[in-house]
RNA sequence: GCCGAAGUGGCGGAAUUGGUAUACGCACACGACUCAAAAUCGUGCGGGGAAACCCAUGAGAGUUCAAGUCUCUCCUUCGGCACCA
């Protein structure tokens, strides 16, 4: 037997997998179809991260296992290429970034390919290709053509470091996710996508769905559907009302005073009334100077100030309310007006506190009747629109015109898709447009409608866009004239299974399904929900549970480890490391492990291949020996089968490994095993180990591949145990066991037990007072 | 503050869902092989105790014949949201 030499075997199947093409699918109706998903790599200059393999494997395993089942797996993979960070190294170094990406792409194709896993690589996507973001732009013009694409002047967050505007879901604690740079506030025209129009069915849709339970609840707080009613107060001596939204219209007896938001829209015309307009002037003043950080935290004390002279009225009990603009009260959510109930909300009351405001004891009324009298029902969203634009080059050119004569022209379809031109610089400029504005020749063009000179949108699409609906190309990559055909994706979707990490849940996840929804609303797609099925990985952290990055140096380096022990080793190790869905700390010193475990896997042939007839005979006398333990060896492989496939399904990949490390162990006690027992445990290692066990599965004179071969099934009668270790217990506490048969009854065994010596040592004489007998189980003698 | 997940050996972690706590692996110790080392194989490995036994699953109570698992209170860690009316 030939010492296991994981290069030689890696590389020699990899070739052959590279000409066979395996994996490469059609669409057949007459199979049971699987589309199994991982979210596609970013390709970044430091190459594939261990991240990437803990999940592609996970996947890998689950695809491997199904295709054995009989379903005609779809397995895709591709490149999220458009971003800042190629970006961001090509003004560094002056080289374009489609040359990059094709350099990191490359980078990450080939560390994927050592990696064994069984993608369909022809159906390769790449978001930068002309080809796809096509229908990229093509989509965002179907947005435009409904009205839920839309240009708007706001103030946007604004990246002072990255040089552009970031969508909500990109500000973290007032900080740009990306660089860590404390956010600031611009005034600009932004593409805006109505994400809102679609907020309920973003949550209600949730129900559909299996996504795990920590998703759907993200997305549910995310989107912040909270139902309510909206309420009018009169404004005494004016003929403006305010109106309010509250979600405990019930309270409305306990309002002792209203607060607007300081942006609100009356402030302006009611602070003609008022006796203190300069103080209230100069309040404003003070909080636009605020950033939102300065502005929100919960911690520091809330201000505000009355608008003395004006007042409104509670239209259930004509109080009189005093008008206070406020902090806490936020302009862009509800109607950015409360009615202030002191007596029941918390920050109503600290308010009232600090003002010495009156707290009104309250009597809940009837919420329906409060609503039907004075209000009107209705259903607010903490989900905001979707600010859609960036200032860089590196994404997709909006395909929009800008005509003078006929305004926002959209690119007629026809001459899609709207090319990136090339640029010497990259440099992102400080007055906030893209380095496209500076190309004179790309933005001056005709406007398709009059003809006359017009001027390219020059913002690009952020990095969500061609993430949105690449799953549905995969569907079919090749379609010039649509995104994909209404017959490949009635086939294939919806994904059946999704994997991907957390950190997207309030991003391309919800993005995502915001898409698939508007593209089902046009009857392009044929279900409302894009993925059937979400699960999510937990995160492999350096040392010290910091995340790796190039920066901090602390980046395992995926090529050095396939080198040293091999992609099978690897891809156990990954698995084996512990629980798939929560994060975990590398540690390189217990990869030893699980080499030594597909060592010894190795080593098992020789029981099989040793002796000249030894393939062929043992293959006829199927003996199913004992295992040293007195469990007979078929049991225990039918347990492993069992476990192995279930913990498969629920992604319990450490344990499925842990269980065939037992069998493993046994089948190394045992003489005679028979060539049957092996091969069940070549064939329930393959999805995890796919190189070794198919060198192995040849050796053996298999003539076709393991990966082909029938998923092993566990047989019900064969799980059935009829010895056992039968506990005998004195109040709970094992005293004693007895080897016997799972059919025997209680009085069989209470009569063994009590002439046991360490049993009647126990008992002693004391009275039984209760005895508990568990079927196959234990005996327990209360005394 | 709210929502979610989790606290088990020196370490990563198991535990048929209430029935032998610490499977599997790492590390460690001893032994075999070797001139020696590495690799490999074998044995041991929660704590206390000479033993009988006793004590241990973040802390404390409770339910139960029986609790890592169920209930309550509290502590800690990690994720998410956060002045959302």
């Amino acid at each position: 037997m030939n010492p296991y030499d994981h290069i030689k075997i890696e590389k020699k199947w990899q070739k052959i997998w590279e000409s066979k093409k395996p994996n490469k699918v059609k669409e057949d109706t007459k199979k049971k179809k699987f589309y199994a998903l991982i979210e596609f790599p970013y390709p970044s200059g430091s190459g594939l991260h261990v991240g990437h393999i803990r999940s592609n494997t996970a996947m890998d395993i689950i695809c491997r296992k199904r295709r054995r089942e009989g379903y005609n797996v779809l397995y895709p993979i591709g490149w999220d290429a458009f971003g800042l960070p190629t970006e961001n190294y090509a003004i560094k170094t002056g080289i374009q970034p489609s040359i990059v990406t094709k350099t990191n792409t490359d980078i990450f194709r080939r560390q994927l390919k050592a990696m064994g896993f069984s993608f369909d690589w022809s159906r390769e996507i790449n978001t930068t290709d002309p080809k796809y973001y096509k229908w990229t732009q093509w989509i965002f013009l179907q947005f435009l053509k409904k009205g839920l694409a839309y240009k708007k002047k706001m103030t946007i967050n604004w990246c002072p470091k990255d040089l552009i505007g970031l969508a909500n879901e990109e500000v973290v604690n007032g900080k740009c996710d990306r660089c860590g740079t404390i956010v600031e506030k611009k005034e600009k025209e932004q593409w805006i996508l109505a994400i809102t129009k679609y907020a309920e069915r973003l949550d209600k849709d949730l129900d559909e769905t299996d996504f795990l339970e920590k998703i759907k609840i993200q997305q549910r707080n995310w989107i912040g559907k909270s139902e309510g009613a909206e309420i009018d107060f009169i404004i005494n001596g004016d003929e403006n009302k305010i109106k309010i939204f509250t979600t405990r219209p019930d309270t409305l007896f306990g309002v002792t005073y209203i607060v607007l938001a300081p942006e609100h829209s009356l402030v302006k015309k009611l602070i003609l009334k008022v006796s203190n307009k300069l103080e209230i002037e100069k309040y404003i003043s003070d909080i636009k100077n605020k950033t939102d950080i300065e502005r929100t935290d919960a911690k520091t004390d809330k201000t505000g100030i009355e608008l003395i002279g004006v007042k409104a009225i509670n239209p259930a009990n004509n109080d009189e309310l005093p008008i206070w603009i406020a902090d806490y009260v936020l302009a862009d959510y509800g109607t950015g007006a409360v009615m202030a109930v002191p007596a029941h909300d918390e920050r109503d009351h600290d308010f009232a506190t600090k003002y010495n405001l009156p707290i009104k004891e309250i009597v809940l009324a009837d919420k329906k009747e409060i609503i039907e009298k004075y209000g009107t029902a209705i259903t607010k969203f903490k989900l905001r629109d979707w600010i859609f634009s960036r200032q860089r080059y590196w994404g997709e050119p909006i395909p929009v015109i800008h005509c003078e004569k006929c305004g926002v022209v959209p690119v007629p379809e026809k001459e899609l898709p709207i090319k990136l031109p090339k640029v010497k610089n990259y440099t992102p400029s400080e007055n906030g447009e893209s380095p496209l504005a500076g190309i004179e020749k790309w933005v001056n063009t005709k406007c398709p409608n009059c003809k006359e000179k017009a001027k390219r949108e020059t913002d690009t699409m952020p990095n969500w866009a061609g993430s949105s609906w690449y799953y549905l190309r995969y569907a079919d990559i090749k379609n010039n004239k649509k995104f994909a055909d209404k017959k490949n994706l009635e086939y294939w979707t919806p994904v059946d299974w999704y994997n991907g990490g957390m950190e997207h849940t309030t991003l391309h996840l919800l993005y995502s399904r915001f898409w698939h929804k508007f593209l089902f609303d046009l009857g392009l797609v044929p279900t409302s929900e894009p993925y059937k099925k979400r699960t999510s990985h937990g995160m492999i952290l350096a040392e010290g549970g910091e995340k790796m990055s190039k920066s901090k140096g602390n980046v395992i380096n995926p090529d050095e480890i396939i080198k040293i022990v091999g992609a099978d080793t690897l891809r156990i190790h990954e698995m084996f490391m512990g629980p798939f869905d929560q994060s975990i700390i590398w540690d390189s010193n217990t990869i030893s492990g699980s080499r030594r475990f597909i060592e010894r896997v190795w080593k098992l042939q020789e029981k099989m291949t040793a002796g000249e007839s030894g393939l062929s005979t043992s293959h006829a006398t199927k003996i199913d020996p004992l295992s040293p333990k007195g469990q007979s060896l078929d049991l225990i492989i039918h347990k492993t089968i069992k476990k192995v496939s279930e913990d498969i399904e629920g992604m319990r990949f450490n344990t499925a490994i842990s269980s065939m490390m037992i069998l493993l162990n046994e089948f190394e006690k045992i003489e005679n095993l028979n060539r049957d027992q092996y091969e069940i445990f070549i064939r329930l290692l393959a999805p995890f180990a796919p190189h070794i066990t198919e060198e192995i599965w040849s050796n053996l004179k298999n003539k076709k591949s393991v990966h082909i071969s029938d998923w092993p099934q566990f047989d019900h009668a064969k799980l059935v145990e009829n010895t056992a270790k039968i506990m005998i217990q004195i109040n709970g506490k094992v005293r004693g066991m007895i080897d016997g048969n799972i059919e025997m009854t209680e009085e069989n065994i209470k009569k063994i037990a009590l002439n046991m010596d360490e049993i009647k040592k126990w008992i002693n004489g004391n009275e039984i007072k209760k005895v508990i007998f568990v079927k196959g189980k234990l005996v327990n003698f209360v005394i």
